[in-house]
DNA sequence: TCGTTGTTTAAGTGGTGACTTAAATATAAA
DNA sequence: TTTATATTTAAGTCACCACTTAAACAACGA
C-alpha cells in the first residue's frame, strides 16, 4: 500500500505512535482503543506490510515496535519530492507583485 | 479535510505539482489528465479548500497555483509528529541488542 | 441578449477499506 | 492431550470518496 496512505489513516498514526519507543504486544494495543481486536491486527499487518513496524513473536505474544527505518524513509521521500521544490517555489511567489493583490 | 488525506490521493499530488511553479488554469490542469474536468474541478476544490493552492479568477478562467505557506505547514506538522521523536527512537533501537537477532 | 467558452455543481455509481463477529491458528500451561 | 491465552484469518457490512454524465452558472464577444 502506498505509504501516505498508510499514514494518512489516523488510527495507524495512534497506533505507530503507541509502539514509537515502546515495544507492544498487539493485545497491549489494541486494548488501548475501543475498537476490536481483528481491527487492530489488521491495521498492524498494513504498518508492518509498508515497513513501518517490526514484529517479534515472543511466547504467545507478538510484539511490534516502530521500524526508524522505514520512519525516516518516508520523510526522505516526502522531503525529496516536496521540499526542495518548496524553497525554489517560495522564492518564486515571494517575488511576485501579484502576491499582494490577491488571497 | 484532514492534510494527509488530502495529500494521500496520487491525482492530487500531480495536480500539485502541475501548479508548483507554473500558475495554471483548471482547463489547462484538466487537459494533462484522461478524467473528466469535473473530476479535476472537485480535486481543486478539496486542495483549495485544505490550503494547499491559492484560486485568482482572471476573466472567465480560474487560475491555480502551489500555496507555499500550506506546503510547508504540513512538513512542520510532519515532522513535529515525527521527526523529533524519530532521533530519539533511533539512538534507542541502534542500542538495544536485540536488534540483531529480528529483521 | 444570445451564443460560446470555461468551470463548477448536482446526482448517481462503483470500488476500496475500516470496521464487525465468528472461526481458525499457535503457543504455553495443566 | 486438553484447555486457556494471544492473535490472526475469514467473511461480510457500511461509509466514504474518486469518478462519471448532465445540468447550471459565469464572463466575455458578437
Amino acid at each position: 500500500m502506498d505509504p501516505l496512505k498508510v499514514i494518512a489513516v489516523e488510527r495507524r498514526r495512534q497506533i505507530l505512535e503507541l509502539v514509537w519507543r515502546d515495544e507492544l504486544s498487539a493485545g497491549d494495543i489494541a486494548a488501548r482503543f475501543e475498537v476490536s481486536w481483528p481491527a487492530i491486527s489488521q491495521h498492524l499487518g498494513v504498518l508492518k506490510a509498508a515497513g513501518f513496524v517490526t514484529e517479534r513473536r515472543e511466547g504467545r505474544s507478538r510484539l511490534y515496535r516502530a521500524n526508524p527505518e522505514a520512519m525516516g524513509h518516508l520523510r526522505a521521500v516526502i522531503e525529496a519530492t516536496w521540499q526542495s521544490r518548496l524553497d525554489d517555489l517560495k522564492a518564486v511567489v515571494e517575488a511576485d507583485p501579484r502576491n499582494q493583490e490577491d488571497q
